[in-house]
DNA sequence: ATGACGTGAGTATCACGA
């Protein structure tokens, strides 16, 4: 079983790459984020077309986040559902052959000391405690998704320079980190991977493709259960290549 | 100069991304 995990950058801006992606990797879940676009503007009926439903939870001009797949999924819930008044459409889940998914796609922060970067460490937290209160650490879940954050010195192009900005300060690893150790998630690709420093997010400027300047940001957390049954992870870098790509590359895991 | 691009909204320029 394939699961996939896509920050698409407006999905109705990319419909035909994302229709090509899913031809030629054949995933049995796509998650995407940043649809950008409300329920009645997806572009369903071309992700229909080829083999594929769709749930999701779109909003208009920011966020919104699906899970497509191409075999119907069960007890669907769209936001973190925490009580809290929260209109931006940044998490869906369901489950799917067993596994318990969660798409995500966290808060950007903006600016270090910003209401936004207030806002995204308050999500982890709202996020950390509805992990906490809903699963169990020996349950089959998977969270996927565009975190926003780069865990470690390896998933950053150059550490010294991101020290105090966005996406990798300590408050944000921190938030990220007692995440995962709330149920004891593992990162998939990083445990395949232990020394190897490689991107999931490029700059659109500043030719920071070519030049290899990104940041590891999304990422797949699996309990231990099931990082058990996960034999391969990979980033699609080939994804980010040619005319008008999303900024992010695709990520995915292969389940046993 | 770690230097400025892409998207949606709305029709000039701004908010936002990361």
């Amino acid at each position: 079983m394939k699961i996939a995990t896509w920050n698409i950058n407006s999905v109705r801006a990319r419909v035909d790459r994302l229709v090509a992606w899913l031809k030629a990797q054949a995933p049995d879940v796509l998650c995407l984020q940043e649809l950008k676009c409300t329920n009645e503007q997806f572009p369903r009926a071309e992700i229909e077309a080829c083999g594929y439903r769709a749930e999701v939870f779109g909003q208009k001009t920011y966020n919104g986040v699906a899970i497509l797949s191409r075999a119907e999924v069960g007890d669907v819930q769209r936001g973190l559902n925490d009580g809290v008044d929260d209109d931006e459409a940044r998490l869906i889940s369901a489950t799917f052959n067993g596994v318990h998914l969660i798409g995500l796609y966290a808060p950007n922060g903006q600016e270090v000391g910003s209401p936004a970067y207030a806002y995204k460490l308050e999500w982890y937290a709202r996020l950390t405690r509805v992990l906490e209160q809903r699963y169990q650490s020996d349950q089959a879940l998977l969270l996927c998704g565009d975190f926003n954050v780069a865990p470690d010195d390896l998933d950053v192009w150059d550490p010294r320079y991101f020290a105090d900005k966005t996406l990798f300060t300590r408050p944000e690893r921190e938030a990220f980190k007692k995440l995962r150790d709330s149920l004891g998630l593992v990162d998939a690709w990083r445990t395949l991977h232990p020394d190897l420093k490689a991107f999931s997010w490029w700059d659109y400027r500043l030719l920071a493709f070519p030049k290899n300047t990104g940041l590891r940001i999304d990422h797949f957390l699996l309990t231990p259960s099931l990082m058990a049954r996960c034999k391969a992870s990979e980033i699609d870098r080939e994804a980010r290549k040619g005319k008008q790509p999303s900024d992010h590359a695709p990520v995915w895991v292969e389940l046993t």
